[in-house]
DNA sequence: TAAAAAAGTTAGACTAGTCTAACAAATTGT
DNA sequence: ACAATTTGTTAGACTAGTCTAACTTTTTTA
């Protein structure tokens, strides 16, 4: 049984290893930031990480999730992800204020617990920002999406996911009446600052920055 | 913020003076069994309590948990026992399940959590195990409830709770028209099998055994 | 009522997770 | 290419919660 401490470094792990964006393997000062520890402890974890061997790593060397480790840190992600849903749908949290709570959720030991809210919620295969669940065999529901930023001119989409998730973000999404599933028609590009022009549901045009284009997911 | 730790202690102080039975103080002895750690950590730990203020205790003497440490415990089981709730209602987890798992979700910290999911349960004011949840403000609802089995012959009384929640029992009482409210005439004693004669609201006589008459109570 | 038993306390040590401060290696940017 | 910067590591210390072993006080009982 790994304590809390060791499954929030494994997700950790995976969450900065997961980032298409840039590289893909996480480092100690990363991970450091990510969960607001210094370096040092880090790297004092991770050397039992290693010890138990639930990571791959060598002196100076990235970070890798061992197959034992990443099903862990996917099964933390189902977690949280479960309760999201749960606060969202059952108990009306809003968007942003899930996240907080599924944080001590995700940590409850119980396989049944899981099973019973998974079946409850309707085996659902994506969380209220769009993110899909892990099953309980580890395989991830595909999201077949596209970021906003990437979408052609005078296209119609609809909203599948949120990348950023902090309340900031979301409650001016919510603000703009943007959620998922909302339709979007990208009726402009402005090259000088790449901001892009939307039209969100029936309702009037609204100018949206390159950093937001490029953290909402689209199909 | 207490941790999970202090806030264990301080329960298992309410739960060991609130046994009426015996006496009514807790000692380092009991309350280290209750825990089940050893007594030397009991007495390091009564010691942070005490300079907090949650607990009174003077050296050799009994533990008694302060204003403020009774409030905190309270609402521990608070949470406790709704969370048992959640689980058999819910999730149909069964009786015996519930406990381990509450112990756990007991400790999750966000008031709104615990707001909302009183509501999703429709305020209840007992658990499955027919405990008296406390409520927001540290009351407790009075279980001035009887067993039916106990009502003296020819008394008129109301259903007030039900112990035995298993569907098989219920779905009797509801084809029987009991439910919470119904009101019942104890009209006769059968020695033999210590069955009840009863009569339902306006409607005729029935007879129910003895475990039914001690799954019953009766106010 | 005094010896035995039970209950409670203290000192000192250990583990997990954290920190600071000093140091070492790798990367980067002219 | 090598100095500057960034990144990673190590040693040593601290806190919370636990333990064992030795000790003291209180309670029980013969």
């Amino acid at each position: 049984m790994l304590s809390y401490t060791e499954e929030n470094y494994l997700k950790a792990i995976l969450h900065i290893s997961s980032r298409i964006e840039d590289k893909k393997e996480a480092g100690t000062n990363e991970l450091a930031q990510h969960l607001a520890v210094k370096p040092a402890t880090v790297n004092n974890m991770l050397k039992k990480l290693k010890e138990k061997k639930l990571i791959h790593n060598e002196r100076y060397g990235k970070i890798r999730l061992s197959v034992k480790g990443k099903s862990v840190a996917l099964q933390v992600v189902r977690k949280h992800r479960l309760w999201e849903t749960f606060l969202y749908e059952k108990l009306s949290f809003s968007w942003d204020e899930v996240h907080a709570v599924a944080e001590q959720l995700e940590h409850i030991q119980s396989e049944k617990l899981i099973e019973r809210l998974d079946q409850f919620l309707g085996f659902p295969l994506f969380d209220p920002h769009g993110d899909p669940i892990p099953r309980k065999n580890g395989q991830i529901p595909e999201v077949s999406a596209v970021l906003l930023k990437e979408v052609a001119l005078g296209k119609t989409v609809r909203v599948v996911e949120v990348r950023e998730t902090q309340p900031g973000f979301l409650q001016y999404l919510e603000q703009l009446n943007i959620r998922i599933g909302t339709r979007l028609k990208v009726v402009g590009r402005v090259e000088f600052d790449e901001s892009i022009q939307l039209k969100v549901g029936r309702m009037g045009v609204i100018s949206v920055s390159k950093r937001f284009a490029e953290n909402v997911l689209v199909g």
